[in-house]
DNA sequence: TTTTGAGTTGTTCGA
DNA sequence: GTCGAACAACTCAAA
């Protein structure tokens, strides 16, 4: 089956939790169905088991605390709007049964409004924001607790949750490449603190290179703590040979996730709405053909469609690419920014709300601190610079995979014996550019003059 | 209160 | 080929 053979596949229908709009979309699903089975896996290593149920939330967790005589409860602080909208309303209607609802921060280095600055207000720039977070402390991460099980609760199965896809399965391989859980994001905070940390400066811009952390998705899910990120990264800097600048730089990443969750805690609208208020007069174009050729890897330029691609194949994209095809869609396609972020919502397997509305806010150019607006990706340049062998187009985008290293990037301008040498017919295996770059370019800026602050 | 310096990731143009 | 400047104008954060 071809790539584009898989593309109809139902989305799962919205469920009526009280995340709404931005209840998870299907690749988070998966994870989240794996992340569960492998949670409840472990729990009945432990002689225990996990219980589901579904339902009002409230409703629920008081049934469990009359069945086992429960006094509270306790979670995680979230910090997305509805998830603190649930948690206030919750801590209310335990309230009057008498049962406490006890609420720990668990999923960031600092809590929102920890971090200030000396004028009381939230950071809107990122450098100041991470300096202050800098001086503070970092709690280090709690010992195991001791753990108790109930038995004979009555639970749902996990499988008839429906998180996974049917009709197709396009989930089918992502086993092979994923490992949902605990002991999976062990192991690969482990790698990459053993291999990629120390070359992080110089790797993590290369796509067809492990130099990331791929951790994402882990720590998205809860899967791995902040915490215990940040004292392996402060005790790996501290001995000898470390190169403390790599380390420093993935640590500054983990900021840029502060960032975003500090920014959604204050501003949270951020998600639905330009952080900058000119945006909203911007004008945006909407082409569907256009913005179909982008989620399917089919606008003609290499780069970009690796990593949609990329995206859809694995849940993932590449860091440096996802900048590069944010940047196309708003620049060089005028599309609006929650374009994108819908898409990467339901695509990616670490789907953030605070993450992904923040950076396609950053890319758009309409965010806190974001990029400015005249700094428009080239797809070529980027292409070349940081996929110098063409090695992750190739892999991604293999209709082209014959073209020698000098065109690959601008299948466009190769000579036509080039082209047939390499098996292929512009507009047929592989597509024309969608746009020139130069008019796009030049179009980009044009919208942007349209909504500049006037003095 | 006013002033000052700075601000993730880039591109293009011309010398 | 290499290099530096220009690209806009604004807002933020701290002195």
């Amino acid at each position: 089956m071809s790539f584009i053979d898989l593309w109809h596949w139902n989305k799962a229908p919205h469920d009526d939790s009280a995340a709404g709009e931005w209840s998870p979309g299907g690749a988070s699903r998966w994870w989240l169905h794996q992340s569960l089975q492998s949670l409840e896996d472990g729990i009945k290593e432990l002689g225990g088991d996990l219980v589901y149920r579904s339902g009002n939330t409230a409703t629920v967790l008081k049934e469990l605390c009359e069945e086992t005589g429960a006094e509270a409860v306790y979670c995680s602080r979230r910090y997305e709007p509805w998830a603190t909208q649930q948690e206030s309303a919750l801590y209310a209607e335990l309230k009057d049964s008498a049962i406490a609802l006890k609420r720990y921060p668990g999923t960031l280095l600092h809590e929102p409004g920890a971090v200030l600055t000396q004028g009381g207000d939230p950071f809107k720039v990122f450098t100041p924001f991470w300096r202050a977070c800098l001086r503070n402390p970092v709690s280090e991460p709690l010992a195991v607790p001791e753990l108790n099980f109930h038995k004979s609760l009555s639970s749902e199965a996990l499988d008839d949750w429906n998180l996974l896809p049917k009709r197709p399965d396009w989930a089918s391989h992502w086993s092979d490449l994923w490992s949902p859980g605990e002991a999976g994001a062990a192991r690969q905070l482990e790698a990459f603190l053993a291999d990629s940390a120390a070359h992080y400066t110089t790797r993590r811009d290369l796509p067809a290179v492990k130099g990331t952390s791929k951790l994402s998705a882990h720590i998205h899910f809860g899967e791995l703590s902040l915490r215990t990120i940040w004292s392996h990264c402060e005790r790996l800097s501290a001995s000898n040979d470390a190169n403390t600048g790599s380390i420093a730089k993935f640590q500054a990443e983990l900021g840029w996730r502060e960032f975003s969750y500090h920014l959604l805690h204050f501003f949270p609208h951020i998600p639905e709405a330009s952080f900058k208020a000119n945006f909203n007069e911007f004008p945006w174009l909407h082409d569907e053909a256009r913005i179909k050729a982008w989620q399917q890897g089919q606008t003609g330029y290499p780069i970009v469609d690796a990593g949609m691609r990329e995206l859809w194949h694995t849940g993932h994209m590449h860091n440096r690419v996802r900048m590069v095809v944010a940047s196309f869609l708003c620049k060089h396609l005028l599309t609006h920014w929650r374009v994108g972020e819908d898409w990467f919502w339901d695509t990616l397997v670490d789907a953030d709300l605070a993450s992904n509305g923040c950076s396609w806010q950053w890319v758009a150019g309409s965010g806190a601190d974001a990029a400015p607006y005249f700094r428009i990706f080239n797809p070529v340049t980027q292409g070349e610079k940081f996929d110098k062998q063409g090695e992750y187009v190739r892999r991604w985008v293999p209709e082209i995979a014959e073209l020698p290293d000098k065109y690959l990037h601008t299948p466009w301008e190769a000579p036509t014996a080039i082209l047939e040498g390499a098996g292929v017919v512009l507009g047929e295996q592989y597509p024309e550019p969608i746009v020139d770059h130069k008019q796009a370019r030049q179009g980009a800026l044009d919208a942007y003059d349209t909504i500049k602050v006037k003095q």
